[in-house]
DNA sequence: TTGCTTGTTGGACGATCGTATAACAACTGT
DNA sequence: ACAGTTGTTATACGATCGTCCAACAAGCAA
């Protein structure tokens, strides 16, 4: 009769990779609120235990799934830079266009990263990790800075400047699609870019 | 014998302004997910019932800590707007220097805001709430920055990077208030409106 | 084929959630 | 002093939460 496996043994990697997708998903689509071990088994369509089985708990799941969605910003900014060629200006230019482009401004990875802050304050681990990612983002941009001959002395200010302007255009971007464009968005950047690199150089 | 009164009758618009008090206070200590009718009620000093009497729902008691928070923030702008006298560029200075301190960049404030964006996405009327806020802020920084001589056709784009810069700021120093202090991002955000300011003056 | 390892299931468990409701008591007007 | 209004309490209810665990079965080794 019916030899039909009841489930399908998986590499471990490859599970628990389809766990944290199942994860993203439930995240954008329910809510920080609505995410829940079974909703997110259901969503990868294995058994509820399993999940205790990969993770030590839904918070755990979060920061692994908030680690590759990272990876994946990551990407796709490096991807960008790399079709950019070698013009400094042009590359900088790319990662901003990129920041407010899919797949780093589709509201959908809002919900991760509000379910990401929200376990910062209380978790010392997990404020840990944003401290790395945070730092990992300004040093890729403080490189893209430096090529574009922001002075050294003010290489740390200007990174910081310029992510905070990013994040903060990307946030309400996602938050609320109406208030402006994506274009207008870069757009926004690109002037500001403009005046801290013409500042930079007339300090010389 | 003991007549004490088992427990005082208040004020509808008092007790209402308590249980919003209480839920700041247990957002800011128990995080998003800490955040129950019953802890809110406990905090208080109230019956767990007593939510349901003046609320709809936990998501309208946030909705209206928002509100709250809202205000306060809006209340220490304009103060130390009020402080400032009447130079548009020391006013605009007052503003940023506002932001980055207590009560608005004290990182108890970012559980509320967290907490309120989550609900932004599943929510229509809790995204209008946030679209209106949104607008309020940025119209206020408009008056700021046409006072500075900001060019009109240039005003509602300098307003969206200010906005974005300071909340980005905001953000990252109530995350993680070791990456960078107060005065630095300060001195960041008054160099970027140095740079806007004389931009914008070099094109009339 | 047989036995072993272990990924996987499905449900049980206690705790906690949001909400509804009946009884109570504090205040107000008479 | 009395009665009515209603803010308040305390509890009950069903649903859902995260976690745990014994039983099962898929795949691999011998």
């Amino acid at each position: 009769m019916s030899n039909a496996p009841a489930f399908t043994r998986a590499e471990p990697d490859a599970r628990r990779q389809s766990l944290i997708e199942a994860c993203a998903r439930v995240l954008a689509q329910a809510g920080a609120a609505g995410t829940s071990v079974r909703a997110i088994a259901l969503e990868a369509g294995v058994s509820p235990g399993l999940v205790g089985h990969y993770f030590a708990g839904i918070d755990a799941l979060v920061a692994a799934t908030y680690v590759q969605v990272e990876a994946k910003v990551s990407a796709a900014l490096d991807s960008a830079l790399a079709q950019a060629g070698t013009n400094p200006r042009a590359r900088l230019d790319a990662y901003v266009t990129a920041s407010f482009a899919p797949p780093i401004a589709s509201g959908e990875l809002l919900a991760t990263w509000i379910a990401f802050w929200s376990l910062v304050r209380s978790r010392p681990d997990i404020a840990r990790q944003h401290d790395e990612q945070y730092a990992r983002f300004r040093a890729r941009l403080e490189a893209l800075l430096a090529a574009c001959g922001i002075a050294p002395a003010r290489l740390r200010h200007t990174a910081i400047a310029v992510t905070a302007l990013v994040d903060g255009l990307w946030l309400e971007l996602s938050l609320s699609p109406g208030a402006f464009s994506a274009a207008q968005a870069c757009a926004i950047a690109r002037a500001q870019l403009d005046a801290l690199i013409s500042t930079s150089r007339s300090a010389y």
